[in-house]
DNA sequence: CGGGTTGCTTGACGATCTCAAGCATCAATG
DNA sequence: CATTGATGCTTGAGATCGTCAAGCAACCCG
């Protein structure tokens, strides 16, 4: 009895186990965002700009209404760490860019999720390669959503 | 070259499977509370709520402030969705319990997170219980953290 | 050019969150 | 018992987040 024999979870178990996960990392990833001055919001916008994004992909990657993404926006340009920049094709677009600054914050940010991190860091190749695959099958039926 | 072999991902890539998937299910929570008009924070409240808990420790689990829990279990309370009972052992306790209403609720909107239940049923019993078993691997690393 | 759509911002308002301050109660001490 | 310090909860101020309604500019189409 000192090997606990692998039962089959129920589905019950397994949805807490993710949302606990879920959001164990997403503390994680709110306390590495607080330690650089942003909001986990701010955060996880600037996670969104490998390139220019206009301000309406911005709000339909984060779920949320435009006129929110207003107000993040404003306050990381006020920080300058993403820059408002017009769109050569059309007038009304104004495209998001990161600067170096938001770059290496973020960058910052992510490294310093410790938490996440050493709990993967306990995992070896072939298990980490397994998870990787049973969470990318579950990516399509988790993907937005309407 | 159509089974694209399981290469090992990097923890980058890792992780931001694991951030993505995390999301997902929250946007997935956070429209089934909406469908019962609750907030995302006050569903995961009532979640919580298996037996009596004082105030102090939900903020202890919902990682916030106790000032913070004060607000949401009004709001909780005025919908006759919790009730705050004292405690017998300290007057200084209140005990925030769950009506049941307050159960049948959390539990429909367990029930209606449509996206994570029909991701999970992707999977067959053997690969859930490899998921439930590597997920476990990650909790202790992952579990609140000061 | 006129009319409908789209992209962004503004303003109003509620919910969330933190911090500082305050009150009541508990626990330990003399 | 009275004092002192710690603990549990609430309140109030102030910032951020989030929605909706309204408005303006620019696009697209006929």
């Amino acid at each position: 009895m000192t090997a606990t024999a692998p039962r089959t979870p129920t589905k019950a178990q397994l949805l807490e186990l993710v949302a606990a996960l879920g959001t164990a990392q997403w503390q994680d990833f709110a306390a590495a965002a607080a330690r650089h001055g942003l909001t986990s919001v701010q955060a996880k916008l600037l996670s969104q700009l490998k390139g220019p994004v206009p301000m309406r992909g911005l709000a339909t990657l984060l779920v949320c209404d435009a006129s929110n993404v207003t107000g993040i926006v404003d306050r990381l340009e006020a920080r300058g760490l993403v820059r408002r920049e017009p769109d050569p094709a059309d007038r009304r677009v104004k495209n998001v860019v990161a600067t170096d600054e938001g770059h290496e914050t973020i960058r910052r940010v992510r490294a310093e999720m410790q938490a996440t991190h050493s709990a993967l860091d306990t995992l070896d190749e072939e298990e980490r390669t397994t998870l990787y695959g049973l969470l990318e099958r579950l990516r399509p039926g988790l993907e937005h959503r309407g």
